[in-house]
DNA sequence: GATGAATGAGCATTCATTCAT
DNA sequence: AATGAATGAATGCTCATTCAT
């Protein structure tokens, strides 16, 4: 009964490995790790995929993912933060580099939808997690709050108009659904085009950049 | 929606057996699946059930889930189904007993909001499902459409005008995704107050209602 | 919740219900299961299909079979049992109608070929079961008691010789195997002609009708 | 083989944990699986045991299987070649130690009875697979054809013979049936004698590979 | 720090079978 | 005689996680 041939009938999935795991390099296996569940969260969603492939996809063993993160959830939430900051980043740098309002308004929407493009399939596993899992709400929800007063700090450098936070806070709802629509293809799906729709956002941030800080 | 860790630990849930399945008679076993499954996606998401429990939960044996459905993503779909016939009928029934946009208007916040409340779990398993499943995703995007229909119908029986149903839409993604920010918590998470954020809604719907058809 | 869409989201089943059950005419619910079974194993194999499906194929509920059989395998062997007696039957009548041991031979060849490539997936059903089942395993033994008899019978009626019975259990094993491996495609695949194949056959079957009875 | 009714009862069969799997060694846990998988086949047949048993039988857990296999399919085909291939092996050496035509015969037939009796279960479940699988189908005649190479090697070097070649692949049907006849008591069922049938199948083998390479 | 090897517990799904009508 | 409705008990397969090296 000595077995001789290890062929395996049926289709091999394909690997996706990624170039070589570099070991010894010490501290950077923690961001290959977030690198790589980033595009694998992106492409299969949060339940498509398992914390073994994802270490695989980033050329190490399971057990090494266990070695930088507790579980699958933590994770996700570090590769989501990454993707924040270079949002909030990429913004940024837009911003000193325009004049007007209007401009500003562009720029930010532009921005945003190309992220939200790049980005739908991590997106998606974030809201996923968020709905269920308490510790994934209470990040977002930080994140969120970071989001508003950052919007806030823009406008008014004078203090928080209450009235002008909730305004804010549905602007910022309405933009980040709409963009999700237009990346995931429900605008395109629902015979509406694409230009109009983010024409409209562009409007609807520039107005709210105007906005006096302050009610008078 | 208060979060089970997405971690399945070994403790078993506690058995919550229906009434009586009522063997042999006419008994609409159908409706008590979705009607069970309903409530439990709503509170344990999708991924936080299981066909068997489905089965379970409305008194029946795991075999009995699959004479009547192929698989979890049917029921839910069936669930979701039934629930957006019931909200549509809901506002229905109010709106005819409206005089006034303004009224009008605020009667279907109130609605909507009421049932993203009572079913915010329904709703985030249907996301979750939508996110990663091409069935859903056009199951999804079909009840939109209606919705964004009935919406223009509304306002306008002139025919349909282009501009109008791109603010339409945002309105809805507006709508939307702020009533669920509400229902979900999020709102009073970022230290705003639920009515002023309900009044600017009420008052957004109510702009969009004396929307004049067609613009001159 | 009220359920008021009973579309079923995925592929139906193509149904492969009889024409129709004609119900009330009594006994031969039991004949029209077995034909019915037969065709179900002979497509899908024993282990391809099951009595639920074996029912609805006869245009029968479940619990139909269960009151004509006590379980698949009974209803496997009523089926091989009929389809043994159809083929004996017709080449007794093949074999009346001819002559010569030679012209015989030709006959049986041909006749048993037709019958393996007409129910080569009966015969596997029963093949796979032989194989596991005791009660299986004494019903084809029976059968096969018979053939052999009958073979005997057939060139000498003046007693058994028992050196030739062991050629003509011999010779049937090979004719049933490669005819077997004819109607299965298995002669083909090889990369040898069906027709030099069978001719071979029938050579042997010729040269085993001519043998004399008693070896001098 | 005495056949387990195909009934599944509920009665669980008695764990037979191997001696301990030897973790973190590089244990030839594959080797050690196909090993456990060809006596377990071999003992309840293929639709007799599950992946679950064969992985215990191996003393390993579920899992662990199906790192190593995808299916309960390709492991039986890995036992099968490694059957195949032992049994050829077996069959190289004896023959190498084989002087007349007759001498060989006799080996061939004793050898391949010797395995037939030993792995009928193995062979039975191979059947049963090969009926209704088209992998196993392919995998089954490629063996078969190298088979059928083989022996044409032995007699002929001189080129292929079609004619022969014909009657070759009659004669290994008629040889591998009636042995499997022989190991699964159907001939003493029969009321036959094994010695007789084992003689006659000598003198078929011998007569074959005395037959000249190409008829002149 | 990294891993090869392994797994307990669970999950979607199926099947032979029953019983009140 | 027939059935609509139902089910207990599997069955093939997966996943988050562990541990000796």
């Amino acid at each position: 009964m000595e077995a001789p041939a290890p062929r395996r009938s049926s289709t091999p999935r394909l690997r996706r490995r990624a170039a070589r795991p570099q070991r010894g390099l010490g501290a950077d296996t923690r961001h290959r790790l977030i690198a790589a569940a980033a595009v694998v969260f992106n492409r299969d969603g949060y339940h498509g995929t398992d914390s073994n492939r994802l270490a695989r996809a980033a050329g190490y063993a399971p057990a090494t993912f266990y070695k930088h993160f507790p579980d699958k959830r933590a994770i996700l939430l570090a590769a989501y933060q990454a993707w924040v900051t270079t949002e909030w980043q990429a913004i940024g740098t837009a911003l000193r580099a325009a004049s007007s309002p209007a401009e500003r308004a562009e720029r930010i929407v532009d921005l945003v939808l190309a992220h939200h493009r790049r980005w739908k399939g991590l997106r998606a596993s974030l809201r996923t997690l968020v709905a269920t899992d308490a510790v994934a709400r209470r990040f977002h929800r930080a994140q969120r709050r970071r989001q508003l007063e950052w919007l806030a700090s823009m406008r008014s450098p004078a203090g928080p108009d209450p009235h002008a936070r909730v305004d804010d806070a549905i602007l910022l709802f309405t933009l980040e659904r709409t963009l999700d629509a237009v990346a995931e293809g429900e605008i395109v799906a629902l015979g509406l085009g694409v230009a109009p729709v983010v024409a409209a956002l562009r409007a609807l941030v520039g107005t709210a950049l105007e906005r006096p800080a302050a009610p008078t």
